[in-house]
DNA sequence: ACACATAGTGTAGGGTATTCACTAATGAAG
DNA sequence: CTTCATTAGTGAATACCCTACACTATGTGT
């Protein structure tokens, strides 16, 4: 069996277990996978416009619009107008959206440490480099 | 930057931009990936009963009793009852089903092909060991 | 025989996504 | 300065995934 015919059988069977795992630290914390992906994102990126969401998170306009609704009921993130262009709105983090990002990341942290317990550094910063490399060809070929 | 945590993201980032990449295929063959999911279970382990089937999917009973469902009415999978017990069903790949999934596969290793070309092939070898090794974690801790 | 557990599914409800249609605002051309 | 096409965001309708809970039918152990 190809290696690529493996690697990508495993890379697509991971990502549903690996949610399984998370559901209940995002229950506890009111949020879902969707919602925590584009959290994290405005935590990595900063504000950005919903249109720009939309293009980077690889979804529509009005899925944008349902997931920064449901973060605007929890109050982690608000909708703020764009000045330059009066249909735009920025979307940014709120004081507790913020912290429950810094709250995340360290959970996640800890979780990532767990999980590669065992596995050798230096196969893991190789591991790294390839995968780093592969996400960039996704984006690639998602623009095309 | 730890490199446990740059690779935990970039698995977490990589699962939905290769899911948007696959929806198209996916509609033109009348699936989703939950239902590509199972499909492909099923090809690779042959018939289950559905109880074993949310167990190895991680997902609950009543998830799989919709997901094959769906199959059923593309005409993609059957249920049969198991002669050892009444209450029991199997779900087994129809002719179309069968198919369906030997036509994907191809589909998968071409798409595998051109994702990781240029990448080192021991690079490559070295990311699958690793990758195994971390989806075995992750099914230890689910059961745990 | 009885209590208890297990297998699968109906019901109800929340969430993610799409498509299409619409409003408001922008921008480019005459 | 007007059209006129385009863009930004959202309402409406729809399909699907998933969960929790309740229920029926069946199996299991004492």
């Amino acid at each position: 069996m190809k290696a690529s015919t493996i690697l990508l059988r495993e890379l697509a069977e991971l990502a549903p277990l690996f949610d399984q795992l998370r559901a209940d630290g995002l229950r506890r914390r009111q949020l879902t996978l969707p919602r925590r992906r584009l959290l994290m994102f405005l935590h990595h990126e900063g504000p950005l416009r919903s249109s720009d969401l939309a293009q980077r998170l690889a979804i529509t306009p009005r899925a944008v619009t349902a997931l920064v609704d449901g973060l605007v009921v929890t109050g982690y993130a608000e909708r703020r107008p764009d000045p330059t262009d009066r249909r735009a709105m920025f979307v940014e983090l709120t004081d507790s959206g913020t912290a429950i990002c810094v709250d995340m990341q360290n959970s996640f942290d800890n979780f990532a440490s767990q999980l590669f317990a065992g596995i050798d550094t230096n196969e893991l910063d190789a591991t790294v480099q390839t995968i780093t490399t592969i996400r960039r060809n996704l984006e690639q070929l998602l623009v095309a």
